[in-house]
DNA sequence: TTGAGGATTATTGCATACATTGACAGAATG
DNA sequence: CATTCTGTCAATGTATGCAATAATCCTCAA
C-alpha cells in the first residue's frame, strides 16, 4: 500500500478511497470528457495493485462517470452543464418530500445536529471561510436526508450532493453570496425547528431554486 | 469460469452476471435480511474465482442492498416494504418530470418502440402470460426513461424499476389486473403520442398512485 | 467456576500471475 | 493496389496466492 494513504483514519478500504479520488477528479475536470483510464496506469500512479483500482472504477460505471467498453478499458464520460441542471431540477422534485420526512421522522438529536452545523456556518461566514463553508453546506443538507430515514431517498439525494459540492463552491466565492447563502439555511432551520412542513418545504424548494439559477449563470 | 455462464450472449463480464444474479436474489428473497455473504462461498458456488464475486458485491454496496463490514465479511441488507413505499413516492414526485421531458425530447424512433412495446403487451395480455408482461412492462417505462435524453433522470428510475418488478409481478397475477394495466398503459401512449404533457403527466402519476396503492396491500 | 489471554481459524484485503481479447501493423496473396 | 491474414502488443478479465484482521475456542491460573 502507499504512504499515501496510511493517515486514513477510518476504516476506508483502499478501494472506497481511490473510488473517492477518482471520483472527485472527473468532477473537478482532472479528466476530460472520453478520456480513456488505464488501470495500471492509475494503479502506478497510486502505487497500489490494479485490483483497488478496478474495484473502485466497476463503482463508478454505476454511478455512470465512467463507462466500461469490455476488453477495451474504461473511458470518462464526465458531467455536461445540461446534466447539473436536470439534476437540479429533480431536486426541486424531491427535496420537498425530503423536508417533510425530515420534520415528521427526525428525533432531537437530528435538530440538535442540525443547528451545531448552522451555528458553524455563521462563524465561517463571519470568517469568509469560503472552503469550511462549502463543506458545511453538505454536512447540513446530508444531516436533513439522514434524519428523513429513508435508505432511498437519502441515497439519491447523497449522489447529488457529489455534483452539487462542485457548482456551490464556485458559487459561494462570489462576494455577498455567503451571507445570503447563510440567511436561506437560517430560514430552513427555523422552518424545521417550527416542524412547519409547508413553511419548510417553500424555503427549502426557494434555496434549491437559487442554487439552480446561480448554477445556470456560470 | 463456470459452464453455468457460457451461454451468455451478450457481451457481460461475469463480474456483472453475478451483480445482476446476486442483486435479483435478493430482491426475489434468496437471502434473508441480515444474513451474511462469504465471497468464497458464492465463488464456489457459481463456480467461478472470488474476483468477479467481490467486484459484484462491492457495486452491490453502492446500491445499498448489502452493508460491508470491514474484515469480517457482507450482509444483506435488503429491503423493507417501507422502502418500496418510499420508492413509489419519489416516483410519483419525479415520473411527471419523466414524461415532460420525453414528450419534449424524443425523436420518432422512440416513439416507434413504444408503440411497439405497448402492441406487443396487448399481444400477451390476450395471452394471458404474465411474466411476459411484466418484462415488457419493464421495458415500456425504460424506453419512456431514454427518451428524457436525461442521464441522471434515467438512472435513478432505472435503478428504482429493479425494485418494482419485483412487486409488479405479484401484482399483474391477480384477476383483472393485468387488463388494467394494459388499459392504463393504452392512456399513457395515447398521450405520449398526442404529445400532451399535462394530460401524460397525470396519466401516469394515477398509473403510479395504482401501482402504490397496489403494492401497499400486498 | 470464571475470566484473561493466546493459538487457531475463517474471511476479507490487496497483490500478482496467467488467460483472453481486440487493435494494429505489416506481410502475403489475389 | 487492395485485401486478407497473421503475429505482436497492450489492455482488460479472471484466478490464485499471501497478508492482515477479527472471531472463536481452548487452556490455564486465580
Amino acid at each position: 500500500m502507499s504512504i499515501l494513504f496510511e493517515d486514513k483514519t477510518d476504516n476506508k478500504s483502499l478501494t472506497t478511497v481511490i473510488f473517492e479520488r477518482i471520483r472527485d477528479d472527473i468532477l473537478y475536470g482532472k479528466y476530460e470528457k472520453g478520456e480513456k483510464i488505464v488501470e495500471a496506469k492509475l494503479a502506478d500512479e497510486f502505487n497500489v495493485s490494479r485490483t483497488p483500482v478496478r474495484e473502485a472504477l466497476k463503482q463508478l460505471e454505476l454511478d455512470d462517470l465512467v463507462e466500461n467498453i469490455p476488453n477495451r478499458g474504461v473511458v470518462v464520460k464526465g458531467i455536461s452543464k445540461q446534466d447539473i441542471i436536470d439534476i437540479f431540477t429533480i431536486r426541486l422534485a424531491i427535496e420537498g418530500i425530503a423536508v417533510e420526512w425530515a420534520i415528521e421522522r427526525m428525533d432531537d438529536q437530528d435538530m440538535q445536529k442540525i443547528n451545531e452545523i448552522y451555528e458553524l456556518m455563521e462563524f465561517y461566514t463571519f470568517k469568509k471561510d469560503v472552503g469550511k463553508f462549502a463543506e458545511l453546506n453538505t454536512k447540513f443538507h446530508e444531516t436533513i436526508y439522514r434524519a428523513t430515514k429513508s435508505r432511498y431517498l437519502e441515497n439519491v439525494l447523497k449522489n447529488y450532493q457529489v455534483f452539487m459540492k462542485v457548482v456551490r463552491y464556485k458559487s459561494l466565492e462570489k462576494p455577498g453570496r455567503l451571507e445570503m447563502a447563510l440567511h436561506e439555511h437560517k430560514l430552513i432551520v427555523e422552518a424545521l425547528m417550527k416542524k412547519d412542513v409547508k413553511l419548510a418545504k417553500s424555503v427549502v424548494i426557494d434555496h434549491v431554486k437559487h442554487s439552480k439559477e446561480t448554477a445556470e449563470e456560470a
